[in-house]
Order: structure tokens, then sequence, then C-alpha cells
DNA sequence: GCTATTATAGATATGTAAAGTCTCTAATTG
DNA sequence: CAATTAGAGACTTTACATATCTATAATAGC
């Protein structure tokens, strides 16, 4: 079980939107020229990210994209939601039991994790 | 992102033993059935906690599983462990960087998720 | 309006790991 | 020795992440 590096990339354009670009849009050639990716496959992240109202973009001639308004608020759990989706990490199929006492334990400690990465917001790292 | 199938097997497996067989060897076949797996790939899984100390095998007519004498101690980490591995859930792979902070706000929240599941004894599953 | 620039969308390919099967071997019981 | 059971290895299948390629849409500047 890992995270995907299409979440880390997410996570590290987020940071460096939040660190070094607090107005003027970036197009998806830097961002992916410093993490080492291609361009279109990195513009397929960012655009989870634009549909979830994280980051916007713009088209055209220095055109880009920049942090959404409230970008303050955006945690980790945000950003892997969007490119993870919601569903939980523990899917218990054995015999269709609602009270599986193990799927019980799972979730309480994937709620642990998520109450982290809930508390930790990209801007937090900014301010270093 | 999501926890294996195998995982699921081995712990619905551990937690079978702990409550249904204090003594007697179980086979591979009846535990199969009962979770809907071919044997064959459950005794794959099986062997996993067999090398890890957690159960003991027994070849031969009447042979099967058994828990380990320290079963009592048995955590749901360690189980998850001896499936999955223990490396991290996050690699942090761009430019190298050592001090990372995504990183280490990802090994935080890990850290919180193993905690939980370390405090987790299959055996506290039994009282019930 | 034209051209360059930039994001978006869709189809397709590639790589990798999980999930499962098949067959043979080893150990134990009676 | 025969039946039963676990273990090991090669193999197949399936699913998903990780891209790539090409075409389309939107915008800026001239």
């Amino acid at each position: 079980m890992k995270y995907s590096k299409a979440t880390n990339y997410a996570l590290h354009t987020m940071l460096f939107l939040a660190k070094e670009a607090p107005n003027k849009p970036v197009g998806v050639q830097p961002l992916a020229e410093m993490q080492n990716v291609s361009p279109t496959y990195l513009s397929k992240i960012l655009t989870k990210l634009v549909k979830e109202g994280m980051i916007n973009s713009v088209s055209g001639a220095n055109g880009g994209y920049t942090l959404s308004h409230n970008w303050e608020d955006i945690s980790f759990l945000d950003v892997i939601h969007a490119i993870e989706g919601k569903s939980s990490l523990f899917e218990c199929c054995l015999y269709d039991d609602p009270k599986c006492v193990i799927k019980e334990v799972m979730l309480s400690a994937e709620e642990k994790l998520e109450n982290e990465l809930r508390n930790s917001k990209i801007s937090n790292l900014v301010k270093k």
C-alpha cells in the first residue's frame, strides 16, 4: 500500500505555488520540469485540483495555474482526496458483515491518519 | 491507495483461529472456504504469517495452522507488516531532499495510523 | 482576425503489482 | 505404503498507475 506519485506531484505543486507564486500564473512546463515529470501528465493531475476548486487555471498566453482564494484552508487531506479519491483504505468484502470488528479497528486507525492530514494545512509549511 | 485483499484474508484468519481454534490445527481448506478464496492462494498468505512466527503449521494428515504461543501480543500492525511489508506509505522521490517538509507531514500522519494499529491486538477482539 | 501560447480531453500505450492458478515436492499420520 | 496436508515455484490474469500522443478550446498580443 502506497500513496501514488500523482499525490506527490500534487502536493509539491501546491507547496510551490503557495511559496513562490502568490500572484502570477505558473505554466505547467516549469512545474513539470522541476519535478521531472512530463507536462501533459502533470496537467492531468492539476486538472483534478482545478475541478475541486483548489487552484484556478487560465488558458492562453501567459496563462497557467494559480492558487484559489481560499488556499490557506486547504489541507493535505483535501489534496489527497482530490487525487486518490475518498474511498476507505480498507474494504472488508467478506460475508457482507456490517458489524465486522476488524473493519471497525481499521476504520478507527484510518480516522487517526485522516485527522492528522486534515489538521496539516499547506499554508502551515509556507512560513518556514 | 488501499490495503490488499491479502491483508484482509490474513486478519480474518487470525481472528478465526483466536476465536474458534485454541488447540486443534485448522486446515487451509475450511479457512479458504469461509472466505471465498482459493486454498493455494490463502496458503501462500498464511506462509508469510508462519515465517513471522505468528502462527505454526503442521504438515500431514490432521495438520493445519495453529496460533503461536505468543498470539495474545500480536497486533494488527504486526499482521499488516507481515503481508504488506514495512516500507513507508509515502516516498518523496523529488530532488532527493532529506528535509522535505511534505514528507515530514506524511510520515507524522502515518505514525498516528501505526500507533493505533499497534495498540489494537487481535486478542482484544476475542472477548466479545 | 491571426498567431502564438497555454490548458483540457480522449484515446492509447506501457509498466508494475496484486490476485489467482497449476503443478510438483516435503512432511506427517495411520 | 497411502492418504492428507503445507510449502515452493512457475505461470497467468487482472487491475491500476503512469505515462504518451494528438486534437480541441480558450486567451493574449499584435
